[in-house]
DNA sequence: GCCGTTTTCGGCCCGACTGTTTTCAGTCG
């Protein structure tokens, strides 16, 4: 088994284990106890090394453990390859379309034999999925739009997906000694959150050696190797954007030979403009007078101000959160758990909210120089109000607001409904104020301008929610929030301590947004955190 | 499948929406 990614194929397994239980109608809380368990391994911060590493986590007892080492032994589970002899892995793909489930999927397996998203849609398209199963026609032009969205997805790459392939491009390549040197360009190197394919650059004297070694490699990587002299240039021409990187190149007329990016804008007497901000939309003139922002970077981060805990449905407790948090260098973060009306998450009751402060109070006493804050996130119901009680509001350091259910209201109506929110004197953030997730789901219909405005005259924080499945606000919203005022929050949204390391996918959006480290509030010390929260 | 400080069996995760279901099954968040 490959170093490393241990944790991840433990879990990739047991997750797969769940979604064929889940189609044969397995009872549902067995598939929960494989999907739970799928997760929290996946958020564990150390490779586990045997059953006994996994028996003591929440949610994980014998028989899952004893699956978790026979994978561990021979890399797979005789449960896992029974299932597979019944049902494709393919037919999992199916569970991508929108509106198909676990149910629909294992009908259609069972009644076409297709299993790929590939051959569903030839069945579909030549209209011999009419009369199969259960399936009308209404459901069937829903699988068909579905499916198309899916195939579309599994083209393109987000910026995770992107760096976890660089990152074993990269693994691949380190010990090859005619390989010099190595990069991530285009728009995954100015950290888009969608790119079609991962654009690599290497600098090499050996390219048809080495294009023999990365020949076979997956579609959606995109490899180019130059001679190392004219590695910098290259650099600099496979990264920017077309607007950009063409002004540029009119500028240092013919010259390629650079020792580095750095002297390519020098040379033309430009400031360095970092990565993220090449995108042809005013930085070669704020370049040019030497005024670009002066970017937020990962190291200004003093704080997390969205995290989940066991006391809803992250996969840590408290106590781990801090630890994790206080190795990364931070000073402070913000519990934030879900409340009570979002039951699937596990959502706490005000009962449990005093509960939990409880223990909050017991672990503070143990923690030197590290604050942990009081916080919720509380789900703003439809009729724009939230979910907890004044009291248990006023009890709190910091209030989250967010939008999980009714996605699917109008736009004026959805406006209202988060303006009212977060007039809420105790609100202080909006968090994910978009809703979308990316390749999933379409942000929800809102005026985005308007809420923005207000933010910024109340002073609500807006939430840059760093998971690489959100990534909202984007780059044009951020800088957008900016013009009018906004003060941000870059946020993890962390459900395990794993997902704390996604902070840098909220910083590059960030700095794409043009944001200052004093644009952002967890930048700040403790003290001027809470002076800006209590001045709500 | 997991869990338990009155339980080793019987609860766990629920409500809204959608489609073709005339009384509910499947999906989603």
């Amino acid at each position: 088994m490959e170093l490393g990614n241990v944790n991840e194929k433990v879990s990739e397994i047991l997750s797969a284990i769940a979604d064929f239980l889940e189609m044969k109608g397995e009872n549902v809380y067995r598939v929960m106890a494989f999907r739970k368990a799928a997760r929290t391994i996946a958020g564990l911060p150390r490779r586990i090394e045997s059953k006994e590493d996994v028996i003591v986590l929440p949610g994980i007892g014998k028989a899952i453990g004893d699956i978790v080492d026979e994978i561990l032994r021979r890399g797979t589970s005789s449960l896992y390859e029974e299932l597979i002899e019944e049902i494709p892995e393919g037919v999992r793909e199916f569970l991508q379309i929108q509106g198909v489930g676990p149910k629909t999927a294992f009908s259609i397996y069972k009644s076409t034999g297709a299993s790929s998203l590939e051959e569903l849609y030839e069945l579909i398209s030549t209209g011999r999925l009419k009369g199969t199963g259960n399936l009308k026609e209404k459901t069937i032009e829903k699988i068909y739009s579905g499916i198309e969205k899916a195939m579309e997805k599994k083209k393109l790459l987000r910026l995770d997906q992107g760096y976890t392939i660089y990152t074993a491009v990269k693994d691949m390549l380190k010990n090859i000694p005619y390989v010099e040197d190595i990069t991530l360009v285009g728009g995954l190197r100015r950290g888009k959150e969608i790119n079609s394919d991962a654009d690599i650059l290497i600098a090499s004297k050996e390219e048809e050696r080495l294009k023999a070694i990365i020949d076979d490699m997956d579609s959606k990587i995109d490899i180019k190797i130059v001679p190392p002299e004219m590695f910098p240039y290259y650099t600099f021409l496979y990264t920017g954007n077309n607007i950009h990187t063409k002004r540029i190149e009119e500028m240092i007329r013919d010259k390629r030979i650079f020792n580095s990016e750095e002297e390519i804008y020098h040379t033309i007497d430009l400031q360095y403009v970092p990565p993220e901000l090449r995108e042809g939309i005013g930085e070669i003139e704020l370049a040019s007078e030497y005024n670009l922002p002066a970017l937020i970077s990962p190291s200004d981060i003093k704080g997390d101000l969205h995290i989940h805990s066991l006391w809803s449905d992250g996969t840590a407790n408290i106590i781990d959160m801090a630890s994790a948090c206080i190795k990364r260098g931070y000073r402070y973060m913000a519990i934030t758990d879900h409340s009570a009306s979002l039951k699937v998450a596990g959502g706490l009751s005000p009962e449990d909210i005093r509960e939990q402060h409880r223990e909050l109070e017991l672990i503070r006493d143990k923690l030197d120089g590290f604050t942990i804050l009081k916080g919720i996130e509380a789900d703003i119901l439809p009729d724009g109000t939230l979910d907890m009680p004044e009291e248990i509001l006023k009890s709190l350091d910091i209030v989250i607001a967010s939008v999980h259910t009714k996605f699917r209201m109008e736009e004026k109506e959805m406006t209202e409904r988060i303006l009212k929110a977060i007039s809420n004197p105790y609100v202080n953030i909006l968090a994910h104020p978009t809703g979308r997730i990316l390749l999933e789901r379409d942000p929800y219909k809102v005026d985005i301008e308007k809420i923005l405005k207000f933010a910024g005259e109340r002073g609500i924080v807006m939430e840059i929610n760093s998971s690489p499945e959100r990534l909202d606000l984007n780059e044009t919203l951020i800088r957008e929030g900016k013009r009018l005022g906004v003060k941000f929050a870059i946020n993890t949204d962390a459900h395990s301590t794993n997902h704390l390391e996604n902070i840098s996918y909220g910083v590059i959006t960030a700095r794409r947004g043009w944001l200052e480290a004093k644009d952002t509030v967890n930048t700040y010390s403790i003290n001027d955190l809470f002076n800006i929260i209590r001045r709500r």
